[in-house]
DNA sequence: ACGATGGTTATTGTATACAAATCACACTCG
DNA sequence: CGAGTGTGATTTGTATACAATAACCATCGT
């Protein structure tokens, strides 16, 4: 939105995922103007934005509290992104544009490259993993559905930043790009929404394994 | 929320529905101050709701609109409605509790009560309905998805109030709630899936047929 | 006449002071 | 002891003044 409000939302955000603050611990509107710089007032709206992705949660008494997303939280978030992306790649099959065919293949080649060198650059692989998806979700040309996938993809996937990706999970999903790409090139919905289906479900797996049971289904002792 | 941000929220709302404004109509926050009696800070997060619900707009250059729903937008709307609220319905086949068949049954006589009688209460019905599909998101068990739909079902159900669903479309309704209950004392979520399926559509063509041609853009009127 | 430019007004963004609500805790009364 | 209850301290909610930005409009130079 506007500059401290922006400021403000990527600072919280930031320290949220830096592990600097525990699942359930409160934290108050005070001290994120001391963490971002900036006043309540844009501070306040940062915080709107992070309760909508439930990075952030607020008891029944309006007090704030940092989320604790239990894994069944998790797999409810990636059922619902794979239902609406799913939805969104059969779309995208029936519109896409030559051009925008063209914007995935140039996309995918940005995140192969970044997983193909001596040490695999997973920023840039997620980068470009985020704009993949995002130039589909234009190309299905649903503004609507961009909204609500919006408040669903970033939160988790960043949550227990998964760095620990393998190099042949990064692989793999490479290829599902590449079999995405033909399927909208042939212009096949029922192709396009089946990768899609696989794609993400076993993103879920990779991401359940490494970092699900840590974080959640073993109860934080009282730290 | 709190107190004047809730007032601000029903005031401005009521006054988007009313037809005092016109879509695509510059709207400022001062103005609404005036509508609503209360300072900009809780205006500001009334509309930042509104914004979420896709009654108002914001130009690029953060200026205020009134929205503009278009037929497409519309149609795409209860597309995605429809596609969550089919999964609730699928879920909450699978974990409804007894309790909660029994709420349905409770909920749809009412709803049936608002229908059969000298003049029918759309009102009524409209909320008994809308409490209906609430229980069954709330038995489906996934805040994430009640969440989602809370920012697609309201808005244009009521934006051109649907005083003229015809007498034979509220019953079919209440048809449809009938054999949702079956589906779900049956545990049988595909049924359920089904029911909800065809009971939104046929949802969206009435809704169509009676207000769309007025809203939008050309449109044959057959009477 | 036409487009660029500067100043003026309208509108949104931010900071801050204050009000209302809630919590924590000691204390009373049973 | 133990459950209620009042009180000071924390925390969130609201109003308002001011700052920054964008739109508007008249003027100027060509």
């Amino acid at each position: 939105m506007s500059r401290a409000s922006d400021l403000a939302y990527a600072k919280i955000r930031a320290h949220l995922l830096s592990g600097a603050v525990q699942p359930n611990e409160q934290i108050t509107e005070d001290q994120l103007t001391q963490i971002t710089g900036v006043s309540r007032t844009p501070v306040r709206e940062a915080v709107r934005r992070l309760e909508d992705e439930l990075l952030l949660v607020r008891s029944d008494t309006k007090r704030l509290f940092v989320a604790d997303w239990s894994r069944d939280d998790i797999e409810e978030m990636f059922a619902l992104r794979q239902m609406l992306e799913c939805h969104a790649a059969e779309r995208a099959a029936r519109r896409i544009l030559r051009a925008q065919v063209a914007e995935l293949e140039d996309v995918n080649r940005t995140l192969k490259a970044a997983i193909e060198q001596s040490a695999p650059d997973v920023a840039r692989f997620l980068e470009a993993n985020r704009r993949f998806h995002d130039a589909i979700i234009d190309a299905a040309h649903s503004p609507r559905l961009g909204q609500l996938l919006g408040k669903l993809v970033e939160a988790p996937v960043v949550l227990r930043t998964a760095r620990n990706y393998s190099l042949e999970d990064l692989r793999q999903s490479a290829r599902d790009h590449d079999e995405l790409i033909a399927a909208f090139a042939a212009r096949d919905p029922d192709w396009a929404r089946a990768v899609m289906g696989s794609h993400l479900r076993r993103a879920f797996h990779t991401f359940a394994n490494t970092v699900g049971q840590a974080s959640a289904d073993e109860a934080p002792e009282e730290a």
